[in-house]
DNA sequence: ACACGTTATAAGAATTATTCCTATCTAGGA
DNA sequence: TCCTAGATAGGAATAATTCTTATAACGTGT
């Protein structure tokens, strides 16, 4: 099962393995595996008081930091300022198609890699970490208005 | 000169060309013309306050809203949280990349087009209107740390 | 199983960026 | 020049995030 991996990861980081991180990444978990869209600090925070109501936002906000900064998630940042966290998955690899009109989101299973490539030999001299590709526009119901 | 095209255009829109909203663009411009990275809205800020002194936050966060909706400018929102904004200039098209330790900002010539236009034929049903392209890493100076 | 030191947490204060409110002002058309 | 819709200044309000600090608890070593 992914949580247990994930669990098992965490272990091995070498950091404290909390209820409130294990709860933390159940959410996480459970949002990736219905493929639904990437998650707010806020929305986990509702998520996992659901079963651990006195988590603080803090709590949150410093396990995410951390299992970004570990590598386990992924933050995201769109233009209308939310910010967003999704589970970080190897060999899975997508983008993102948000709605200007009602944030809605949609995975793009393509990736820029050949202009990743092109700026990795145009810059040669920095350090390529990551990158992110978002497209914007109206989905179908945001559409009809 | 590239200013008077500009405060045409604006004029064209049908908007009040204000002193405040010419000193904004004026510095958006200084700005395109030389090379330099995106403003924030506070360095833009900043800047008009040199020459005019009195103008408020609010004011500019409206214009360059104003602007932004009309067309004349893009807003950018980066992973560290920082948004920018930028003169769009027609025939011009590019992306960044970004140091994730210092903030540094560098032009890429590149544009994932095909990416686009297979994200179009993946949701036809969308009307896309505009994307981002982000690389992070870190810069050679930053890479010495 | 237990104690200890390190690290994590809760709670709320503080900070920061942005937007709202409202009285006043002004650009530009008549 | 006058008039009015739209714009501005200034400060209050909001929202998201981070900081502070006292308390709690994970997991190593006994």
């Amino acid at each position: 099962m992914v949580l247990e991996e994930l669990l098992e990861q965490l272990k091995k980081i070498g950091i404290r393995l909390t209820p409130q991180r294990q709860e933390i990444m159940l959410v996480l978990v459970e949002r990736f595996q219905e493929g639904g869209p990437p998650l707010s600090a806020d929305e986990i925070t509702r998520h996992v008081r659901m079963r651990y109501p006195g988590i603080s936002l803090d709590t949150v906000y410093r396990t995410l930091a951390t299992f970004t900064k570990e590598g386990l998630v992924r933050e995201l940042q769109f233009r209308d300022h939310s910010r967003r966290f999704e589970l970080v998955r190897k060999g899975e690899h997508h983008h993102h198609l948000v709605c200007l009109s009602c944030g809605n989101i949609k995975k793009i299973p393509y990736c820029p890699e050949d202009c990743l490539e092109r700026t990795r030999e145009c810059y040669p001299e920095f350090e390529i970490k990551d990158h992110s590709f978002n497209v914007y526009g109206y989905c179908p119901k945001c559409r009809e208005d």
